[in-house]
DNA sequence: GTTTGAAGCCTAGTGTTGCTAGGTATAACT
DNA sequence: AGTTATACCTAGCAACACTAGGCTTCAAAC
């Protein structure tokens, strides 16, 4: 579970270059060192939710070989999301760290 | 929103003194450093979800001058679920700091 | 002395979230 | 031909924490 952290997860992995929900798992799972390893039905309704809010946009794309994909690519709108749950995270860490008492 | 850290929190939060749920709230407002000010609708069903799963006990007092009070403290296994629950508190928080790459 | 505010407890209902558990299709390998 | 990996999708569900109320007791103000 992300728990709410999700989106700001999902920009931050396309933020540097587009790449297709599939990818994405993927990338979460390196990127993260192991510790998320998200199924399909957390991946897809999000991001369909964050192209809604227009924070990403999408486009079909159909490699030399395989099938098509659908990617993904930041907004500026959600580029200026990612920087604000960025600092939105950063904020309730240190909440959490000050009342669990365990990094402060 | 406390996404999913709020037992820890709640369970942090009494782990050296028995608290009442007003209480609790303000305790929790000073500790987060204004980071987290809980309304009651949260805290009290929090309450009697963790006693209801045996990690809290509470008892009723009565002060010399005041109400009653309905006082929680941790119980045994309370105190073992904070334990874990700090450590996955950590290994989520550097999950994400990870992906976020603004910690890392 | 009565009204007001703070202290203190509570619940029903609701929106968001992320998961489970399915379904579908294509390409590559055996 | 069958299996596996890739790739997309959705409906339904359970958990969580919040809003918006209601109730009681006590102290202080008027």
């Amino acid at each position: 579970m992300l728990k709410g952290h999700l989106d700001a997860v999902l920009l931050a992995t396309i933020c540097d270059e587009a790449l297709h929900g599939y990818a994405i798992i993927e990338a979460i799972r390196a990127r993260s060192g192991g510790h998320f390893d998200l199924p399909e039905g957390t991946i897809y309704p999000a991001l369909h939710r964050l192209e809604l809010a227009g924070l990403l946009a999408s486009r079909w794309v159909q490699p030399d070989g395989g099938r098509k994909r659908r990617v993904y690519a930041l907004t500026d709108s959600g580029r200026q999301s990612l920087i604000e749950r960025r600092a939105g995270w950063q904020s309730f860490a240190s909440g959490i760290d000050l009342v669990l008492g365990s990094r402060a």
